[in-house]
DNA sequence: TCGTTAATTCTAGTAAAATCGAAATATAAA
DNA sequence: TTTATATTTCGATTTTACTAGAATTAACGA
């Protein structure tokens, strides 16, 4: 992933609402969750709802699918996976060995970078 | 980590310029890197460079050391893991089965959440 | 002490984001 | 076709962030 990206999605991400939604997503898992819900669970507005979804679409790390008058929202998991792996890249040094920003399970440098 | 803090770390690492940065201290490891040489790969003006390294230092994501009249900056290591770590709260259902957002090298599952 | 290097703080102008009420759109049900 | 529900778009206001020149602080060497 190219560094304006990455930033451009970990902005989305680094704000109160967003994140307590990426939250709510990421348990809702591939179901996904309407935004009916999300706006329950979070007592906003809609418009604010709408606005921070907006943005969160822009930058693809969310979809929507309509089912009748709901529209259900989806986390692009792979999205946040490779977000995720740009902050992992460089962590290893060049011989592959662990460098100082270990994996969450401490598996660098068997493989995995 | 609490979700205020984990979006105010997110969001500083939501900018081109400080992004940057984060890879060049990622790179640079324990022994950190200084200001200047910071400034000079990025080829920006001072004043911005430590406008943005406040920032970082401000969220507890950089930490710096003089020796003399050079600045070294480090990572703060353990809460960049942190950070991460809360990305992938949730992500397992809630028997300790892999749920949808992998960790980078699918160890998910298999005690690490 | 004086000059030099390294980096920060101050200040101000510009740009972007957040918020939310009101109006509009889309779909379904009565 | 009218009404209700679900959600977005518009518009206006307020707040926050970005940028960088100029002045300042800190440390060192001559």
């Amino acid at each position: 992933m190219q560094l304006e990206l990455a930033a451009a999605r970990l902005a989305e991400l680094g704000h109160i609402t967003r994140l307590s939604i990426f939250r709510l997503l990421v348990k809702a898992g591939q179901s996904g969750i309407s935004v009916g819900d999300i706006q329950q669970q979070l007592d906003i507005p809609g418009s604010t709802l709408s606005h921070h979804l907006a943005r969160m679409i822009n930058v693809a790390l969310v979809e929507q699918q309509r089912d009748g008058r709901t529209l259900y929202c989806r986390l692009k998991f792979a999205e946040v996976e490779a977000l995720l792996g740009f902050l992992y890249e460089e962590c290893c040094v060049a011989d592959g060995k662990p460098g100082w920003l270990a994996r969450p399970d401490n598996t660098c440098g068997t493989g995995g970078c």
